[in-house]
RNA sequence: GCUGCCGUAGCUCAGUGGUAGAGCACUCCCUUGGUAAGGGAGAGGUCGACAGUUCAAUCCUGUCCGGCAGCACCA
């Protein structure tokens, strides 16, 4: 006999040998209609599977948030059943489920199509009505090897191998169809249910690798109910609406265009926002001890040499022949023994070049060297995207030079005056990972294992949580990367941290230490915003557009209702200028509902609609973007709290104490 | 860069093997109207580029360029 426990602390007593679906059905044939699987001891399994003695398990509905997962996985099988239902000879691969939905990955010669979906869709709910059972079965190697490469499946015969010696080889069988899986499953194919869809096809390659083939991507989602379905699919509708790329040519924000790929051509609003925001990261960091600096755009060649970006991210610089080109023939042409100069793709060299000027104390340590460092970055084209992925960004960027005792502290400041100014712009989710050596780097393995441990000892001593990024780090050394979110929920990194012991060796940065011997100091690479492009551009898709008022570019339209207050309203828009708000007057000949609806849909926040009643008294009506009532104040009260209202929120204490 | 899809007016989109349309935006006229579209008229496009097929191509085919989604790469 064997013991099984219920969360409740209630205990029963069964024979060896029994299974989920035997206990549950003793406890309730509704409960045993309703479950799709178990937690044993918390851990997620198939309700067929035998229960241990002394185990704690829980029943999953269909309806608990734990089956979501279970409905997507499944609904993965269902999927790479239908293909080879319907096109036999596709190899299948691997199907997760990720984030909202699943994929599957097969590899066919005929790609698919968006009307193969719909095909599919149909095959999958038919699969889904047939109903087979979830059967698991432990295969041999051997077998699941042999198995695989007689049905011509050369990706999972690889997997097979890729599963480490000391685990068992699972198969799940739905019918007449099997599949190499980890599992757990539930019962059958039917308890995945109707509420899917398929959303896309696209190209992924095998393994993650771009020197491997090329696999046909499915993806799709699948709910519990159709509700469900469809209130997610209204949301990511929602959510398309906040594209910064939509919004930026909706409210006149800035345009990319072909003659300029990747770089962005600043409309006199998004100018505005791209100018406050860099105002305030500048006081920020002001006062957190920084010292402002400019560098050269055109660096010459050798110095990119000597800092190692010649030979690790040379694919990506844009290089500039120092002659000019002689247009004698066909094609314009330069010397073969022409010096080259690059435009900076990062800031770093040209700020040890800063501090490599005159003798360095330990006294002067740690040096926080800023810039606005406008860099060029020859991305791939299949990278860019709005102002996300741009070829020419702003980094509000600054490097602290400083000792290998000094790593921890600065971490720490920088991490909190990076929440600061996070906090300040909205912003509560934020995704940590600390990247770790990748393939490609400078620096002997030693040198990273110290700068791996010390930031990662720096960032848990803050108390941070945070995920490990294997191999994502920069060439130079180790990084902590604060990702966020844009509209429809990809993650971009934003903010930064990199640790570099390999940088003031290469260009030979040294400081004077208290017993008078020459050091080397440790270089912090780090930004908060990222780049203002890209920044900017998560502040748009969060806020729909609808800008705080700090940020908002215009933020306030004087409205006439009739060309008598015309002369009254521009004497307001005067006064709000003068007192530094950014005010735009309305006079034009159109009815107020229009006016109204039109700045609105522009997304400006407040409106002082004047006509012939506040010209009189010396009023304005106020109307607040959203709201649909509106109220009549004399304009100084008006102005005076729209001032307040406007001030940046690092200096939102100062102004309200004024 | 890779895979797939797409490319018609400033924007959103119809449409056809015989060189083009709508709505909004724009310009002008009428309207002075009290909080999300008042009415009328006008102007605007070598249908992404280049080849090919055809008597004839915006439409069919190919190549290239660009955009979108995903992958790879990255702030």
């Amino acid at each position: 006999m064997i013991t099984v426990r219920f969360p409740d602390g209630a205990t029963r007593e069964y024979a060896m040998g029994t299974t989920g679906t035997t206990v549950v059905e003793s406890i309730s044939k509704s409960l045993a209609k309703a479950t799709v699987a178990m937690r044993v001891d918390g851990v997620l399994s198939d309700l067929s599977d035998e229960v241990p003695d002394g185990a704690t398990i829980e029943f999953v509905k269909r309806d608990d948030p734990a089956a979501l997962e279970l409905i997507r996985h499944d609904a993965a099988h269902v999927l790479a059943e239908a293909v080879q239902e319907l096109w036999p000879g596709t190899q299948v691969t691997i199907g997760p489920v990720i984030e909202n939905g699943f994929y599957y990955d097969f590899y066919r010669e005929q790609p698919f199509s968006e009307e193969d979906l719909r095909a599919i869709e149909k095959k999958m709910a038919e699969i889904i009505d047939r109903g087979a059972a979830f059967t698991k079965e432990v295969w041999s190697r051997d077998q699941a090897r042999a198995f695989f490469e007689t049905k011509g499946e050369a990706f999972k015969v690889e997997l097979v191998d890729a599963i480490p010696e000391d685990q068992s080889i699972r198969i799940y069988r739905q019918g007449q169809w099997l599949d190499l899986c980890r599992g757990p499953h539930m019962r059958s194919v039917k308890d995945v249910g109707q509420a899917f869809t398929l959303t896309k096809v696209a190209g992924a390659y095998w393994r993650g690798d771009s020197n491997n083939p090329v696999l046909s991507r499915i993806y799709g989602t699948a709910f519990a109910t159709r509700e469900q379905l469809e209130a997610y699919l209204t949301m990511m509708e929602e959510a398309e609406k906040r594209d910064h790329r939509k919004l930026g040519r909706e409210m006149d924000l800035f345009h990319l265009q072909e003659e300029a790929q990747g770089s962005v051509f600043w409309h006199p609003k998004g100018f505005v926002i791209y100018n406050q925001m860099e105002a305030y990261i500048r006081r920020r960091l002001d006062g957190a001890g920084y010292k402002e600096i400019k560098t050269p755009q055109l660096v010459d060649n050798k110095l990119w040499v000597k800092s190692g970006h010649w030979g690790k991210f040379r694919e990506n610089m844009f290089v500039v022949p120092d002659e000019i080109p002689s247009t004698e023939g066909e094609q314009p042409e330069i010397s073969s023994d022409v010096n080259f100069l690059a435009l900076k793709p990062m800031n770093c060299p040209a700020h040890v070049q800063v501090f490599n000027q005159g003798i360095k104390s330990y006294r002067d340590l740690p040096l926080r060297l800023a810039e606005f460092g406008c860099c060029h970055r020859n991305e791939a084209h299949g990278a860019l995207h709005g102002l996300m992925r741009v070829r020419q960004m702003t980094q509000d960027d600054a490097h602290i030079f400083c000792r290998e005792d000094q790593i921890q502290a600065e971490t720490e400041a920088f991490c909190n005056l990076l929440d600061s100014v996070y906090a300040d712009m909205g912003f509560s989710e934020v995704k940590i990972l600390l990247a770790t050596r990748p393939d490609t780097r400078a620096g002997d393995d030693a040198v990273w294992d110290v700068a791996e441990k010390g930031l990662g000892d720096a960032l848990a001593a803050t108390g941070r949580k945070f995920e490990i990024a294997e191999g994502e780090g920069a060439f130079y050394g180790p990084k902590l990367e604060f990702h966020l979110k844009d509209a429809i929920g990809r993650s971009w990194q934003c903010g930064t941290l990199q640790l570099d012991f390999v940088m003031p060796e290469r260009l030979d940065a040294s400081y004077v230490a208290e017993d008078g011997s020459r050091q080397r100091p440790v270089m912090l690479h780090r930004a908060i915003l990222g780049s203002l492009e890209r920044f900017i551009a998560i502040l748009i898709e969060n806020h729909a557009g609808k800008m705080p008022m700090w940020l908002a570019p215009v933020q306030v339209v004087v409205a006439t209702i009739v060309s008598e207050a015309d002369e009254y309203a521009q004497k307001l828009v005067d006064q709000l200028k003068a007192a530094g708000i950014r005010a735009e007057i309305d006079t034009r000949n159109e009815k107020i509902n229009y006016k109204v609806r039109e700045h609105s849909v522009g997304k400006v926040p407040v409106m002082f609609v004047v006509g012939k009643r506040e010209a009189e008294e010396g009023t304005v009506s106020v109307r607040r973007l959203g709201s649909d009532g509106q109220a009549v104040l004399p304009f100084r009260d008006a102005m005076v709290a729209l001032m307040a209202e406007a001030a940046a929120p690092d200096l939102k204490a100062a102004a309200q104490a004024a």
